[in-house]
DNA sequence: CGGTATAGTGATAAATTTATCCCTATAGCT
DNA sequence: AGCTATAGGGATAAATTTATCACTATACCG
């Protein structure tokens, strides 16, 4: 650990929502537990992007901010469960907001984001949460046949 | 400038979003453009915990990615105008979003932000943009006495 | 036994973002 | 002439965030 050097900025709501979900894949975490993928080995096959360290990491301050509620069982092996709290949960209309406003306007920021002079690579694999979902979809039906 | 080594992560609308709104400022710069501070000295003055260096190279930014347009005068001294584009405006549902949800938790989100241990010094001054519109409504209000 | 899976942590390097400083140019004011 | 304000930019240091790698521990399966 290390401590900040440079103050927090806590001026507007902006500052402060924006310190929440600062970090890469908070947002990305909160949805996925959002949808019900709450453990962490699940969490860690859904965002092949990132390392397990990372999430773990991550995870930590988003419970630490008292955005997520982790449940340990009394297991071997462990058993770990996340879950968001209702002030985590508040913030479902925001992050569903980026979400769409990203994939409604897709064609056009990765054009702009492509062309930004610093890229030069775009990691672009399907969204797994979908893919998660579409799969959940089928054996929901597969259910329902039966 | 440099060369991103680590791909840009464009998976979900979530990270294209994010990747837009990434840098300090750059909430800030829109919300502050949308209410009509549109020269960077007035928006210099505005946020007073940045420097204008950072909000120029943020602005560029913002431009690059086609959120704001930049109109230059040709004056002397020079003057310059930012104004939002039109999916730069459409970005402020979700600034607004992050806005409100950041003011209506303001107090839970001081006492965890500042029990986390990196955290040492916290920098409130009260939103100055709070304090412009304040000062906007006034001058509002002396002209309708007149 | 050797491989799998579970969840977690420490040390350290690399990448990226912010902050600091200093400089250019022009016009108006005193 | 020296001060203000306007807008901008280069070089570099510092801070912060991510990535990498290596390790602990236990149970189940063949």
């Amino acid at each position: 650990m290390y401590e900040r050097k440079i103050p927090l900025t806590i001026d507007c709501g902006l500052h402060l929502t924006k310190e929440v979900l600062n970090g890469k894949w908070k947002p990305a975490l909160l949805n996925a537990i959002s949808l019900g993928i709450k453990r962490p080995s699940q969490i860690v096959r859904l965002l092949p992007g990132a390392t397990r360290r990372v999430l773990h990491v991550q995870l930590k301050e988003l419970e630490d901010h008292g955005m997520v509620e982790k449940t340990i069982y009394a297991q071997l092996p462990p058993k770990v469960e996340y879950s968001l709290t209702e002030i985590g949960w508040s913030l479902m209309p925001i992050i569903d907001a980026m979400n769409q406003w990203g994939d409604a306007h897709r064609q056009f920021l990765e054009a702009v984001l492509s062309q930004d002079p610093r890229t030069t690579q775009v990691s672009k694999s399907v969204c797994q949460v979908y893919r998660h979902m579409a799969e959940e979809r089928k054996k929901g039906e597969m259910k329902a046949v039966k």
